[in-house]
DNA sequence: TCAATCCGTATC
DNA sequence: ATACGGATTGAC
């Protein structure tokens, strides 16, 4: 039994009887009631056996909750090594990995098992050196791992469809894992068009924003083995796909793969111990790579599927970088666009062709942030020092984000003027001023603060198309161009993710605009001396992976190396420190002062009136080599399990190489 | 010497 | 949480 428990110490398995009246239907895998230190709690029937070990007397399961054996043995054992891989416990897993029971979709018959299917042609795959032998293996059933970096303009849905058909005719299934409702919907397409919509699915969808009851009916036609392909978004790494041939991703370097739930496993790690697990072939697939992704290939555990030079030359969009000064400009039209004049000429020259033009600007919302309008300090707020924004009307005045308090009578406390400029310009504004430098041209604005919200698609016409990144509407024939304007993650931040993270977003926007042939291009706003920008022009992204993991092996970050963050009060933090038996290679570095997790724009506010945030956490960071990363997971296991056991109040938040370090 | 009480520990 | 065991304390 695994008791559903959230106490450190208790992360390991009890016995209990089963009394006869259960003895044919409490199954492994069964959700049952126990009595655990004389409350009632929820368990799995991880195992059945004979005898135990435990010298007392067992206690009877209390009930058996549903007759559905919903935790196959693949994926207790999965759940446990992703416990052990994040320090976190068995039953924190299980909460990520089984959907809360629904009792109508029980009373359903299983349906027909999937029948076989034919191997698809997948021609297109051989044009990838190694690309035709890989997808061979995985109809001769070989656990073959890649990582693929997808050509430019490739239709990469359909070869991922392509993938899991040819996983499902060697009589397997297929997990296929995509950080958003969005690119799940386009790879359910690419299967229904492939497989054809007959009678019985051969496919199944799961993201979270199902409704639990459908969740829990698609989540047992999956474990009753009448479906063989699950795609899904992050918590569908943990599916119960039988005899699973393939497991895959796209795009790993979303952060959209980070599980928010403790212990904050990823969907890449997940799927990359269970490939182990389950024996099974791995495909790790993006237009960029992820210094994660170039680990496995310099490890040796995968290899590399990319298109030739010249292919990728052939495929991809002219790409420029303009680093102008826009405020300098003499082309008033520049100035009032603020776009640089080569990227004013071909935004012109691409709408005259008939063309849609996507422009790249930073996620956030209308007005971001404020600065003096002088001198460009950043606005604070002058009772917690929080920082000053604007909401979404232009006309709203400006508050503080922390503590919401209305900002008036502002003044600069360095340089005494009053008046507050917009640090970085938003979506919303961006689209006003190419409005005004484009009259009579259709705006399209894609975001998830756009009043249309994301956008799916965009016709063939000329059209301004506005997106943040990863909100990027799919054009019909390819974009004809594509301004970036969103190199605030590259030039702003000191995050260690930033270059990669830039990376990631841009070729996620070039990858929509036509070949370079086809007259497609890509104008950049920085400055082409920048690694990122040229690998970017060089379309490298497999050279820049290479690059910013040869940077953080200097540095000593992940994942170069292993790295945990222990957040909590300095107290906490330090008495689990205290406790903790860490392997040789682990240093420990910090604290430092956390700035209570940003509130933001909806929620998480603190009531007007309150002092301020709560109280002051900090934050520790532990690395190890990663030959210790087990070690540190288990020391930092079992650091967590003396505090549990000797009634902690205070809880010690510990992520294993966290996305985000802050 | 025994019962009441406190404290730490395990929880099948 | 709650139950249990061992140690501690206080009254006869």
């Amino acid at each position: 039994m695994c008791v559903d428990s959230p106490l450190t110490h208790l992360d390991r398995l009890f016995d209990y009887l089963i009394p006869d009246e259960f003895l044919e239907l409490a199954a492994v895998g069964c959700r049952v009631r126990v009595r655990f230190a004389g409350r009632l709690l929820d368990g799995y029937v991880i195992d059945r056996v004979a005898s135990s070990d435990h010298s007392g007397a067992l206690a009877p399961l209390v009930k058996l909750s549903s007759v559905e054996p919903v935790l196959s043995p693949a994926v207790a054992r999965l759940a446990r090594t992703v416990a052990d891989r994040y320090a976190g416990t068995l039953s924190d897993v299980l909460r990520l990995a089984v959907p809360p029971r629904r009792a109508r979709p029980e009373q359903l018959p299983a349906g027909e098992p999937a029948p076989p299917t034919g191997r698809p042609a997948a021609s297109q795959w051989r044009r990838y050196p190694h690309g035709g032998s890989y997808l061979d293996a995985v109809a001769e059933g070989r656990p073959a791992r890649a990582v693929w970096t997808v050509r430019p303009g490739e239709d990469w849905p359909v070869r991922l469809a392509e993938a899991a058909v040819t996983a499902t005719a060697a009589g397997r299934g297929a997990l296929l894992v995509l950080p958003d409702a969005r690119d799940v919907d386009r790879l359910d397409s690419a299967l229904s068009d492939l497989t054809g919509t007959g009678s019985s699915p051969t496919h199944t969808v799961l993201t979270a924003d199902l409704k639990p009851e459908e969740r829990y009916r698609r989540f047992l036609a999956v474990r009753r083995g009448s479906v063989r392909v699950v795609i899904g978004t992050r918590a569908a790494a943990f599916a119960p796909v039988a005899d699973l041939g393939l497991v895959a991703i796209w795009d790993d370097g979303d952060d959209l793969h980070a599980e928010l739930r403790a212990p904050y496993p990823h969907a890449r790690e997940v799927l990359v111990l269970r490939a182990h697990l389950e024996n099974c072939a791995a495909l790790i697939a993006g237009w960029s790579r992820s210094t994660e992704a170039d680990v496995l290939i310099e490890s040796g555990w995968a290899h590399e599927i990319a298109a030739e030079r010249d292919e990728v030359r052939r495929a991809a969009p002219r790409i420029q970088a303009s680093g102008d000064d826009v405020e300098q400009s003499r082309d008033p039209a520049a100035r009032s666009a603020r776009l640089p004049s080569l990227a004013l000429r071909v935004v012109r020259e691409t709408l005259a062709a008939q063309a849609p033009v996507l422009v790249q600007v930073p996620r956030r919302g209308y007005v971001p942030s404020l600065a003096c309008d002088r001198c460009r300090t950043p606005a604070r707020c002058r009772h917690c020092a929080g920082p000053l924004g604007q909401a979404a009307a232009a006309s709203a005045a400006a508050s503080c984000r922390w503590c919401a308090r209305p900002a008036t009578a502002w003044a600069c406390p360095v340089c005494g003027a009053r008046r507050l400029r917009v640090a970085v310009s938003g979506a919303g504004r961006t689209s006003e001023e190419l409005g005004r430098a484009f009259p009579g041209v259709p705006i399209r604005n894609s975001g998830r603060t756009a009043a249309a919200g994301v956008l799916a698609s965009v016709g063939k016409g000329p059209a301004l198309v506005v997106a943040t990144p990863g909100a990027e509407p799919i054009p019909e024939g390819g974009y004809g161009a594509a301004l970036l304007l969103d190199s605030w993650a590259l030039l702003g931040r000191a995050d260690l993710r930033a270059g990669e993270e830039t990376m990631r977003r841009w070729l996620g926007a070039a990858s929509l605009v036509r070949s370079a042939s086809e007259g497609g291009q890509v104008i950049v706003m920085a400055d082409s001396g920048h690694p990122v920008v040229q690998a970017l022009i060089r379309w490298d992204p497999a050279g820049l992976a290479a690059r910013e993991l040869a940077e953080r092996r200097e540095l000593g970050f992940p994942p170069a190396v292993r790295l945990a963050t222990l957040t909590a009060t300095a107290q906490a933090a330090e008495q689990l420190l205290a406790s903790l038996v860490l392997p040789a290679s682990a240093e420990v570095l910090g604290p430092v002062p956390v700035v209570d997790e940003y509130p933001g724009p909806q929620g998480g506010i603190v009531a007007a009136g309150a002092e301020g945030p709560a109280e002051t956490l900090v934050r520790y960071l532990i690395r190890a080599s990663r030959a210790d990363g087990a070690a540190l997971a288990k020391a930092l296991h079992a650091g967590q399990a003396l505090r549990s056991a000797a009634k902690a109040t205070e809880h010690v938040r510990v992520q294993l190489d966290p996305v985000d370090i802050g």
